[in-house]
DNA sequence: TTCACTTTTTGTCATTTGGCAAATGTTGTC
DNA sequence: GACAACATTTGCCAAATGACAAAAAGTGAA
């Protein structure tokens, strides 16, 4: 779990006691590669911290093709906040790209902590902000890049991933074919 | 101010006092087209509510194209939350795509709310998290479809739109040329 | 090793989009 | 109206990407 208290600790201060209760409230789960850790019509009850492992958020376009919106890798939490907050049904999968471990929160986990540690919810927040605006710098730009761009500028932000994600997943992530993705490598080299 | 007011009321309850001290601590301001509210280099200062016309933020990427990340209409929140969060030099510019209304908060006037209002911190991470939320629900689909299916998806996305923004504006929007944007919009009529 | 299965690469061709320049349309000012 | 300045459309061609199918490479189990 130290992991994911050195992550909590970036953002906010907690004690010792506080640092107990939060493992105390996380519960340490394993998905097999391809098992899903939310699915779209459900609703989000639970937050999830990867401590080992990559999950990806996808869903079906109207055109029933799978695309990959990102990927989630270690140390990083990974949630459905649209349905998680407002407790609707969600529209997205969670899926584990490998083997992984998570450490998982419930809804009623997090209000206990809530309740009980002060800076918790400014902790929260600063989190979801982070990541949410991470998301926007990062999907933002690829919109005016070509295929060829997409594909550096990602190898570029996530030298770790590139390798241990399936090229079928990272080209839809990056809006190509898989077709298109083997031959932008192939020129590449 | 009556605009500002319910936007916030959607996301937390404010009696008539706390009200008073909103609109004494918002500062009218008015932009002419392609003023600027905040520039890239800068760090931003103010959070502005957009209460009528409408600003748009853009940036240069490394071939020297100017891209317009997106459009801010009326009863929105425009912040560089990069810049304004964390009080780093800002990568992005806010500008008036036609002429504006503004009701601008500093960074001052925005602590005192918070100090002063109990669920001033709440709706602030609320319509953050909201905004945030939105952007990349709307951003994310692009990249997985074609220009004429973007184009599309914004007409339906933001009707009132399209015709107050220049096509030139659109186009670097969607990820597109100008000339392609016309020849899609031909295609479709 | 061999086999079955999955993933990645490649070939071929059609379609989309970009780059560039010229033409056309629009708007505001005198 | 005439003009200038700006915005949009169009033509032409090249480059990028998609669609589909087949081949090749990689993987794991018996």
């Amino acid at each position: 779990m130290e992991n994911l208290i050195n992550y909590l600790l970036q953002f906010g201060q907690l004690n010792q006691q506080q640092i107990d209760l939060i493992k105390s409230k996380a519960k340490e789960i394993e998905l097999k590669k391809e098992d899903y850790f939310s699915e779209a019509g459900k609703i989000a009850r639970q937050v999830a911290f990867v401590d080992d492992g990559i999950l990806r958020v996808c869903y079906y376009n109207n055109k029933g093709e799978e695309i990959t919106r990102y990927f989630i890798d270690e140390n990083n939490f990974a949630v459905d906040l649209n349905s998680f907050s407002y407790q609707i049904p969600s529209s997205e999968y969670v899926q584990a790209v490998k083997d992984c471990k998570l450490l998982v929160f419930s809804a009623d986990a997090l209000k206990d902590l809530s309740v009980t540690i002060v800076a918790w919810n400014s902790i929260i927040n600063a989190i979801t902000a982070k990541s949410l605006i991470e998301k926007v710098n990062r999907i933002s730009p690829m919109l005016a890049e070509d295929a060829k761009s997409r594909y550096i500028s990602f190898l570029e932000k996530f030298p770790q991933l590139a390798n241990r994600i399936p090229l079928s997943l990272l080209a839809s992530y990056l809006g190509i074919t898989q077709s298109s993705l083997s031959r932008i490598r192939k020129n590449i080299r």
